[in-house]
DNA sequence: ATTGATCTTTACGTTCACGTACGTTTCTGT
DNA sequence: ACAGAAACGTACGTGAACGTAAAGATCAAT
């Protein structure tokens, strides 16, 4: 038996649930380029549109902007090849298959927890690369706000010096 | 050739003070390539090594070597583009001569000043652009943990609900 | 049905950031 | 003094990540 929810036009008739967008609009939404968003495809970074009918236009519902938006955030924040953020995404992909199959309940529990767990995992890697990122970032923020401060409390120094007119002496580390 | 007076002896000026390195040596301290640093000095990125006299090798001292060190944090680290670099290592450029220059003393307090305002101006570049990309990352992190949380959520109740009310047909599987 | 904008595939071009090869030269240990 | 390792300069090669051009197909609107 199988249940069909209308298959067929959903974009031209009446209530466009999907609200599909074209190549074009994703890119300049995104700030990139369609040329990107092939390419990306291409190497296999997004999914083919499934089941599109080959020479037709590429249509991209919300979800898909959506995943699209997050592999261009990894990249830029992580700055990984596309290659290794492939196999980041992973997790990505793990999430959709269960969002897409948590919708459905005609999928048993045990299937279930094995997706939930297979995605943590990869929510963990993912975690792991940017808690190591953050912390690397976070180190140099306050290794230059320490060299901003001793920078500072010089420039105090010699403005002091000018003003009391002191000799040239070096070193007033007062604050 | 040329006259050649006692100065050659150990690498360096009169004092064996700048312990300089080779270039093989840098780059394997560093984790790179000797090639790379040539790079970075052909594309400006690293200073000429100065007053090398023309076919003979590259000497790095600590400072130097620190300098590189610092490069390659930067581009790790902010994932920009070795021009872009450039213009961000103005701050860099601006630290080091502001060393060189108060290790001398035959400097007037009024270039002082200015060069270190003029250094401070590049940190808090520095800085704001550093901090920028932190703030990303720790909403990354965030939503990263949100994520999975809600997916641990999931999977202990679907434990739970196995462990209680309806044993399925027969499977108990591991974890 | 026609049109103009956008999209399709295919394919070659480009920029960045080095890698690699090579014949030569400089250094270092003995 | 001399061998062998390492560095030199020059130059061509390379993979990643797109850009760009061409020629035809599709789509929304007239």
């Amino acid at each position: 038996m199988s249940v069909e929810p209308v298959a067929g036009r959903e974009r031209g008739d009446g209530a466009a649930r999907s609200a599909s967008m074209r190549i074009g609009d994703v890119a300049r939404l995104l700030g990139t380029t369609p040329r990107t968003i092939r390419y990306y495809e291409e190497i296999g970074l997004l999914p083919e549109a499934p089941a599109r009918p080959a020479g037709q236009h590429r249509m991209y519902d919300h979800d898909e902007v959506e995943r699209i938006s997050e592999v261009m955030r990894l990249k830029h924040l992580l700055g990984v090849t596309l290659e290794e953020l492939k196999t980041l995404l992973a997790a990505e992909d793990a999430r959709a298959e269960v969002r897409a199959q948590l919708r459905r309940d005609d999928v048993d529990p045990d299937r279930r927890r094995e997706l939930l767990s297979e995605a943590l995992g990869h929510i963990d890697r993912q975690l792991e690369l940017v808690r190591h990122r953050a912390a690397e970032l976070a180190r140099l923020e306050h290794e230059l706000g320490e060299t901003r401060k001793r920078v500072k409390r010089k420039i105090r120094g010699l403005e002091a010096a000018r003003e009391g007119s002191f000799p040239p002496s070096e070193e007033m580390t007062t604050l």
